[in-house]
RNA sequence: GGGUCGCUAGCUCAGCGGUAGAGCACUCGGCUUUUAACCGAUUGGUCUUGGGUUCGAAUCCCAGGCGACCCA
């Protein structure tokens, strides 16, 4: 193995050759188990009292990934890693032979490598420059790696490799692993919040033969046996109400939705939502629902409401801030979208403030969202509820009690994205068939997000669906927030990418 | 969809018309208290792809691929 050079190539072929080496030494450079007595964080903490040069005859057992290897003549530390945190391995040449034999620590000098997973039994020892360290009496190579790990100093800092090839990234940045265990805490602590209030979890169907529930372009795919087209899911919606239809009176899902839409720092063509159905309840109850969950996710990550995210200071301690879009594009404009009766009027209103691509808008709810969308939402920093839609944006909402024109609606916007989208649920079918034919009638139009009908749906609302509460949430854009990750992709572990062979490729 | 920027060694980056560079990693030698260990010696490249301009292209031009950011 002289001469070696480096290429990636180059490493390869010397580290199987490594491997080759103590295969016929008669270690299995891919064993089948370890018996560990201790993770890294649990020996930190258990042994936090020992002083530095202090050593206990403990005998203990690890296993980790070497991430760090300083090596001198006759004593060698490496830093070993795991789940848990990190545990430096002291590799003292007198030690390791009296366990393994003579030839042992050249063999760790010579065979082992930064990216390897080892098994390590021995003593405990702070040293005396203070680090907890296993005084290593017998090793054994677990895992032989064969690839090198990104630079130690400046880690893997490309974005398209660390998406790609998220196993390095986990393996290196710290951080990442952090967020991803935090999203997990989050979804098990909504999970755990709702069903202590008594909702149940029912799984909703993601392939379906009409995607409804919202405004947005499917995912087509195609049953063979049936011999039909079927859509990947935009939204659960519809058949978690038709769950309500049948007595469930609390149910949730937690689950993956398709949109065949874009790609941007806030948008991945599957991502997760919670969809939260209440009988007897409306969207006044929707938004206390809405500000327990969302406190009760911040507490279980960051244990408290007041947080940071890139730089703002965002406080979630209840009750947040309520506004009407219409005053909200009252304060923000001068606007006062009651007083207008007009479409064309309405433009000019609108464009005078400065909104554009107001050509798709044919009424002046539409109007009324667009200049919402343009010169309010970008504003609601702080947790905000705003509330009462316009009807031609929402076919799935109950009118207004009091509001013609207007359904009972919220979304609540934080650091001015939205994070939740909330109905008084249309429960009148002859309603709701109205609102669905006049999306088809767009469809037909040519838009494509809108609405399709789906019959069984109104079927089922015609059995009689009590009143009800319904609520979105996204989880993507919550595991943002209280990460403080600036990207989807910094949330979902393996965001979609375009492949690299893909194209023209001569 | 439009604009801007990026792609050079395993990783992080220089080089911007005249023989392809550094640090870390790798390999070899030395070293029993390191934690970006240190010292010494090597080694490592289809400069994203394809065209073009030029005596000469990583560098300039055109087109493609992939990504990032901003806008729609």
């Amino acid at each position: 193995m002289a001469d070696v050079g480096a290429t990636g190539a180059e490493i390869r072929a010397t580290r199987i050759e490594k491997a080759k080496t103590l295969q016929a030494q008669g270690m299995n450079p891919y064993a089948y188990r370890w018996e560990r007595t201790h993770t890294a964080a649990v020996l930190q903490e258990k042994y936090a009292h020992l002083a530095a040069g202090e050593a206990v005859g403990d005998r203990v057992s690890v296993a980790g990934r070497i991430m760090a290897r300083r090596v001198f003549g006759k004593l060698a530390f490496f830093t070993l890693q795991d789940d848990s945190g990190t545990i430096q391995l002291y590799l003292d040449k007198q030690t390791i032979s009296q366990g393994m034999g003579e030839a042992a620590f050249a063999d760790l000098k010579h065979l082992t490598d930064v990216g390897d997973i080892l098994g390590a039994v021995g003593t405990l020892k702070r040293t005396e420059k203070g680090e907890l360290s296993v005084v290593v009496e017998s090793y054994t190579m677990l895992t032989k790696s064969l690839l090198p790990l990104p630079d130690k100093w400046h880690g893997l800092t490309d974005v398209e490799k660390r998406y790609r090839q998220r196993y390095v990234d986990l393996i290196v940045n710290p951080h990442v692993r952090d967020t991803f265990r935090k999203r997990a805490l989050i979804t098990a602590a909504i999970r755990r919040y709702l069903n202590e209030q008594g909702f149940i979890e029912i799984e909703t169907p993601v392939l379906q033969a009409e995607a409804g529930g919202a405004e947005a372009r499917p995912f087509i795919t195609y049953h063979n046996t049936l011999e039909m087209q079927l859509y990947l899911r935009i939204a659960t919606e519809l058949h978690l109400k038709r769950l309500i239809v049948g007595g469930f009176e609390k149910v949730y899902e937690l689950g993956r939705i398709f949109r065949n839409e874009g790609i941007s720092t806030k948008h991945n063509p599957e991502f997760t939502s919670i969809e939260i159905y209440q009988a007897y309840a409306d969207y006044n109850d929707m938004m206390t629902l809405t500000e327990a969950i969302i406190t009760t996710a911040a507490m279980e990550v960051l244990g408290t409401l007041k947080m940071t995210y890139q730089g703002e200071t965002i406080d979630l301690t209840p009750p947040w801030r309520r506004v009407t879009m219409h005053d909200g594009v009252l304060e923000a404009t001068g606007i006062d979208f009651r007083q207008l009766s007009d479409l064309a009027a309405a433009k000019t209103a609108a464009q005078k403030v400065g909104v554009k691509d107001l050509d798709t808008c044919d009424t002046i709810g539409r109007v009324l969202n667009e200049v919402f969308e343009q010169t309010v939402e970008p504003t609601l920093i702080q947790p905000t509820f705003v509330l009462d839609y316009p009807v031609e944006i929402s076919p799935l909402a109950k009118p207004h009690r009091s509001q013609p024109g207007l359904v009972e609606r919220f979304e609540l916007f934080i650091v001015g994205r939205e994070h939740a989208n909330s109905f008084s649920e249309l429960t009148d079918p002859l309603d709701q068939r109205q609102r669905l034919e006049e999306q088809a009638r767009r469809k037909a139009a040519g838009d494509l997000e809108a609405h399709s009908v789906d019959e069984d749906f109104l079927t089922a609302l015609e059995h009689g669906m009590p009143p009800t509460g319904g609520l979105g949430i996204g989880i993507d854009r919550l595991v943002m927030l209280l990460t403080d990750s600036p990207s989807i992709r910094d949330v979902i572990a393996f965001p979609l990418l375009r492949p690299e062979s893909a194209g023209g490729q001569v």
